[in-house]
DNA sequence: CCCATTTCGGACACTTTTGTCTTTTATAGC
DNA sequence: GCTATAAAAGACAAAAGTGTCCGAAATGGG
């Protein structure tokens, strides 16, 4: 469905969101032990979503990354994905097709757009703050406890 | 959404479920051609397909590919996409958590459960016989004639 | 049997994605 | 200003996906 530098895009995301609401800056390091990703390439994600004013970064010490108190709530899936993975999921032919449009679609046009609609809306009325505060509410995670194989 | 490979393979089918209604077996060239596809490839992806148990081949003079009369009809879009891409679209964890079931969910496990449900019905649900219906009755296509960019 | 045709199978090459490493740049504390 | 720290940037490496090529195997027609 996703791209690995999507889905620890998506990942890091939600993360530096549930940290940012308790005020604190998060490091590369913290990042990538949490949601359980490659340090290095995570790094590069990170930027991409610097870039893409999703979250901002400060370098030196005490620096790390973090979301703004104006932005934070307005922040959704869909603009994570569009930053990585750009928007080549919900936009395009299914098939590949050069020429696919309403008027001339592709045998699977009509069908596929009515699951891009669905699909685009959650991406969209899913905001990372809501999905951060599954996280601290313990009805979902991002990483078990090794020791126990419960959420953190 | 799908591979490349996917994509070429559904085109494949979707043409030749077309001939193979009308008694017509095609060949490799055929196929490449129509659907607008480099050929190579398109055999590697033909063999897969042949593999499993989707279409069968011929080979020799007068050889090619068909769908024989009594399988042609139960063939879905799902059948095709779990031969080449495997089923990781709808199985697995959205965000690619090792750990991830309804009782530990992932933050997004829930509303793309939904999503998935759905693509997977939709899939179902789509048989390559009616897809290919569609182009013969003009509705849709899979190339489009280069001169006037109409349906062939 | 022989030959032309067409799929099958394996090896190879190119591109993109994934992932790592090293150097540079910015910043806070002294 | 100096130093330690942490992100940014760029080069590099490994893996997967995409695509090509060529010989082998099968088959139908003379």
């Amino acid at each position: 469905m996703f791209s690995k530098a999507c889905e620890y895009g998506i990942r890091a995301a939600i993360y530096i969101a549930h940290q940012s609401k308790l005020q604190v800056r998060v490091g590369l390091k913290d990042i990538s032990r949490e949601i359980d990703s490659p340090e290095a390439f995570t790094a590069k994600i990170l930027q991409q979503l610097v870039k893409h004013d999703i979250i901002t970064s400060v370098k030196g010490p005490a620096g790390g990354f973090e979301m703004n108190r104006e932005s934070i709530d307005q922040i959704n899936l869909y603009h994570i994905v569009c930053a990585i993975d750009g928007d080549q999921i919900l936009q395009g032919c299914a098939l590949g097709l050069k020429e696919c449009n309403p008027q001339h679609p592709c045998p699977v046009h009509h069908p596929f757009k009515v699951i891009r609609d669905q699909l685009k809306i959650m991406l969209e009325t899913s905001s990372i703050v809501g999905l951060a505060s599954e996280i601290k509410s313990g009805l979902s995670h991002l990483k078990l406890n090794p020791i126990n194989d419960t959420p953190i």
